[in-house]
RNA sequence: GCCCCGGUAGCUCAGUUGGAUAGAGCAACUGCCUUCUAAGCAGUAGGUCAUGGGUUCGAAUCCCGUCCGGGGUACCA
């Protein structure tokens, strides 16, 4: 049983024989002692002075001493106010480190039989233009709780929609059409949704123009924006494609793979996968089904427009569109499909969709809107919606080009980590494709542990130069603190010192006190993780626990102390380290160097 | 206008869901490499937790008001 279960539970008992109180055990507050008091395990006494009618001291002493008495591992406690600090016996932290060293799912769940099925649908790109920050945020995000969840004994299956059809993609290809002068990625030398991305670009520079070509000869800035010519073709194209006209589907096809093969790449830099991406093209259709059968069952309404609509006003929501007059879909037409054939591919539990909140009333519509249709699951859906990224110079605008691109951002990171190992003199011992390897996990876990630090319902400021900072509060420092314990474990090896998991008789310091406490809390870690779809616990956590460790390392020496059961108590104190902080930092999509 | 979200050190972020004297990193300054990796450790300085009230033994945390910032409210996604 946890030690903190424990104590909850005889205090409970306390209260009811010494002061005749019934408590919830939920009402006892536990907490770890703080640092600069005596004890390590605390129990708030002050809720039930009420009941003791005895002051908070006087009260947590009758209780400090019921505990004594009845847990054995309880050796001492002092009282402070109405705080009854409790210390633990040694015997207790040992048993808990050498259960979190031998076990090596130490704080891992694994999926039973009734284990719920997740599916988690991240990244969700759209096919017009090539992935920049704010997908790198969602990419990292989705894939660590994907991870967590997995952790917490769920089954996940991780999957992806490609918005590859719709108005965007055919801004896109009419550019093309329209100045693309053949350009192909071969032969420009360009990345295929590099490509594809630039003529996106190039549609709005000239659609901006136009509109202020039609403001200028007197048209409103709403008609200028639906009339000008290049919208027009564009949505002439969406019209076409709707309708299978074989030349779009074809320059479609072309230019939707080009962009396939660039996501590839982006992806596996990224160290992103999926188990089952859909595609939008695949599943709209199913979605205008629905919207269809809607109408006829009196859920939705068509206009004389031919539009189709549903009037949400009593949900407290607003009319939504579901169809535009020209029969074409909308984003959620799309998405009412695609969640239907997800539902009948697997037997999914839960749903999640990791998109930002800027979408929070998007997903509170698709919600209504699938329970109307009569999907018992359409309501119990989850938007993980993460805030969004901003810069120091402010917002990115994808159609303006001042977003951060996603491969630029991880060559120029994977550059910094070379110059800066060269310059320390580090990795000379490598070869040079184990150092190239070493770079690239620096780069990126420096990348991802930037990002994934912060809470993620907040929003969060990029600031690119400290995201290639090494130093501090980085994911560089974990994975150095990592590397320097398999440094020295390895040197163990060699002088043939064995790592004893059963040391006894053995002294503990105030600062491996720190760490086996900390050791003890990661299973709670783990799980407050999932419970709360935040990698951001674990990324503090296993900074807080190398911190501990930097500190126990320059205080104590861990080879050359003569007494061997002392030495293989640190051992095994480094070994557990090691092991939960790549299990933790695993979580995040972060790999561990055993040398850096 | 209406609806959501946020405001903690100069900057970027934590703060165990109401507990003790609010913590880290960066930036600044000062020490520590003949010793297991100095991408490290130790120290100095830095706070009216936006603001005003309320709830109670106790509030950065919960409730109400105000101010400031962001997002949403499209025949964009």
């Amino acid at each position: 049983m946890k030690i903190e279960t424990l104590i909850q539970q005889t205090t409970k008992s306390a209260l009811r024989e010494l002061y005749n109180f019934t408590a919830e055990v939920s009402e006892i507050q536990i907490q770890y002692t703080r640092k600069d008091q005596q004890g390590d395990i605390t129990v708030v006494v002050f809720p039930f002075i009420k009941v003791s009618k005895k002051s908070p001291e006087k009260t947590a002493g009758e209780i400090g001493h019921f505990l004594m008495q009845k847990v054995n591992v309880v050796k001492s406690f002092n009282v402070i106010k109405g705080f009854l600090n409790l210390e633990i016996g040694q015997n207790y932290w040992i048993d808990c480190l050498a259960r979190a060293c031998s076990d090596e799912n130490y704080g891992i769940t694994a999926p039973d039989e009734k284990a719920e099925t997740v599916m988690i649908e991240y990244s969700s790109p759209n096919t017009n233009k090539p992935l920049h920050l704010g997908h790198i945020r969602n990419n990292f995000l989705g894939f660590s709780i994907s991870e967590i969840l997995k952790a917490n004994g769920k089954r996940v299956i991780k999957t992806n929609i490609v918005n590859d059809r719709g108005i965007h993609i055919c801004k896109s290809m009419y550019a093309w059409l329209k100045w693309g002068n053949g350009k192909t990625p071969e032969n420009s030398g360009l990345k295929g949704d590099h490509l594809v991305g630039r003529f996106y670009v190039e549609f709005d520079k000239h659609y901006k123009a136009e509109i202020t070509e039609l403001i200028e000869k007197g048209f409103s800035k709403e008609e200028a924006e639906s009339k000008a010519p290049s919208i027009l073709a564009a949505r002439e194209l969406l019209v076409k494609w709707e309708a299978n006209d074989a030349e779009t589907l074809n320059l479609w096809n072309t230019m939707n793979k080009w962009v396939y093969k660039g996501f590839d790449i982006t992806y596996k830099k990224l160290g992103v996968d999926f188990d089952k991406i859909y595609y939008e093209s695949e599943t709209y259709l199913v979605g205008k089904e629905e919207v269809l059968r809607g109408v006829k069952e009196g859920i939705f309404h068509q206009k004389e427009d031919n539009s189709v609509w549903a009037d949400l006003t009593e949900e407290g929501l607003d009319q939504k569109i579901l169809l535009r007059s020209d029969g074409t879909s909308v984003y959620i037409t799309q998405d009412i499909g695609t969640a239907k054939v997800r539902y009948n591919d697997y037997r999914i539990d839960k749903m999640v969709y990791v998109v930002g909140n800027e979408q929070i009333y998007h997903f509170q519509i698709l919600a209504v809107l699938l329970d109307k249709l009569g999907f018992a699951w359409g309501k119990d859906l989850f938007h993980f919606s993460y805030g969004m990224v901003e810069l120091p110079s402010g917002k990115m605008k994808s159609r303006e080009g001042t977003v951060v691109d996603a491969d630029d951002l991880i060559e120029g990171m994977v550059q910094v980590a070379r110059d800066m190992s060269t310059e320390l003199g580090k990795l000379e011992s490598l070869s040079k494709e184990e150092a190239a390897d070493t770079f690239r996990m620096i780069a990126l876990g420096a990348l991802k542990y930037y990002i994934l630090k912060v809470d993620p319902r907040k929003n969060m400021m990029f600031n690119p130069e400290e995201s290639i900072d090494f130093n501090g509060h980085t994911g560089t420092f974990i994975q150095y603190t990592y590397a320097r314990i398999k440094s020295v474990l390895r040197k163990a090896g060699e002088n043939n010192i064995s790592v004893n998991k059963t040391a006894d008789s053995i002294s503990i310091s105030p600062k491996e006190k720190d760490l086996l406490v900390r050791i003890t809390l990661f299973p709670g870690i783990v799980e407050e993780a999932g419970d709360n779809y935040s990698p951001a616990i674990i990324a503090n956590y296993c900074y807080d626990l190398v911190k501990e460790y930097n500190q126990f390392y320059h205080e104590h020496s861990i080879l050359s102390e003569p007494d061997e059961n002392q030495r293989n108590f640190r051992m095994a104190l480094s070994e557990t380290v090691a092991g939960i902080v790549k299990k933790g930092m695993n979580l995040l999509g972060i790999e561990m160097p055993e040398r850096m």
